[in-house]
DNA sequence: GCCCAGGTGGGTA
DNA sequence: TACCCACATGGG
C-alpha cells in the first residue's frame, strides 16, 4: 500500500507543511488562561468570532476565573454573543472556573502540576471540556505533548490513506502519539499547521495533486471521495 | 438562501 | 455502540 512506514509519513507530511507554510506560532493569547478561554470558545466556531468575545471579555475586565464567576451567566454569555452558542459557552466558562476555583485556587499551575494522564482525565470531567478542547489545553496551555485531533486531521489523514475516517479520536490520536516523539513543541506546530493546510489548501483544492501533499498521496492525488 | 467554522452533551434504539 | 440533534454567530 504505503511506500513509507508510519513514521516516515507523519515525519515527512510535518516537514512538507513546514517548509510550506513556516511556523503558526498558536495559540494566539496573551496568557495560559486566556487560551483555555480561547479553546472553549472556538468549539465548531471560526477563530475571528472568538477574538471579538475575548476583546469583549478583556474591556470588561472579565478575563479571569474569578470574574467569570462572579459575573451573571446571562451578561457572560452577552460578552461573548459573537463565538456563537453563547449560553452554552458561558456556562461551559463556568464550569472550567468553578474547578480551577474549588480544586486549585484559580492557579493554572496547580491544575498542570500533575501527571499528564490525570490531568487530561480531570479536563475531560468538567462539563463543556471534550477531548479536542482537552488536548488544546494540554499542549497549548499546559505544554505537554497530547495530540490534537480535531476535523481537519482526520480529513487529511483519510486523503492521504492513513486513516478510514471511521476511527474514534484516541486511535487517530495514537497514530502520532506511536509514531512521533513525545515533543509539545512538535505536536503544537504540528496541528497548527494541519489546521492551516485545511483552511488554506483542501477547501479549494479537493486533489492533492494540486498541493504540496502530491509526493505522500497513494491515489497520485486522484480521490474519488473528499474526506 | 446555503454551507461552514480550531465540538460537546444529551437522548434514543 | 451508533446515530441524531440542539446549540448560534458571522463570513464566503
Amino acid at each position: 500500500m504505503h511506500k513509507h512506514t508510519l513514521p516516515d509519513l507523519l515525519t515527512q507530511l510535518y516537514q512538507l507543511l513546514y517548509q510550506r507554510y513556516g511556523p503558526q506560532h498558536w495559540w494566539p493569547s496573551s496568557s495560559r488562561f486566556e487560551t483555555v478561554v480561547g479553546a472553549i470558545l472556538t468549539q465548531n466556531t471560526a477563530w475571528r468570532n472568538v477574538e471579538r468575545a475575548l476583546a469583549n471579555l478583556k474591556a470588561a475586565g472579565a478575563l479571569s476565573p474569578a470574574r467569570i464567576r462572579e459575573l451573571a451567566q446571562d451578561d457572560l454569555a452577552a460578552l461573548i454573543r459573537s463565538s456563537g452558542y453563547f449560553n452554552t459557552k458561558a456556562r461551559k466558562l463556568k464550569a472550567f472556573a468553578d474547578v480551577l476555583g474549588r480544586h486549585h485556587d484559580d492557579n493554572l499551575d496547580h491544575l498542570f502540576d500533575q501527571e499528564p494522564r490525570a490531568l487530561r482525565r480531570e479536563l475531560l470531567s468538567i462539563y463543556g471540556i471534550g477531548e479536542e478542547t482537552a488536548d488544546d489545553i494540554m499542549v497549548y496551555a499546559a505544554y505537554l505533548p497530547s495530540f490534537v485531533v480535531d476535523s481537519y486531521t482526520v480529513r487529511i489523514l483519510g486523503r492521504l490513506g492513513v486513516t478510514s475516517g471511521k476511527q474514534r479520536y484516541h486511535a487517530v490520536q495514537a497514530l502520532f502519539h506511536d509514531n512521533l516523539p513525545l515533543d509539545a513543541g512538535l505536536f503544537n506546530e504540528y496541528h497548527a499547521l494541519l489546521d492551516r493546510h485545511a483552511k488554506e489548501t483542501c477547501r479549494k483544492m479537493p486533489l492533492c495533486r494540486d498541493c504540496c501533499l502530491l509526493s505522500l498521496c497513494p491515489t497520485g492525488g486522484g480521490h474519488s471521495r473528499a474526506q
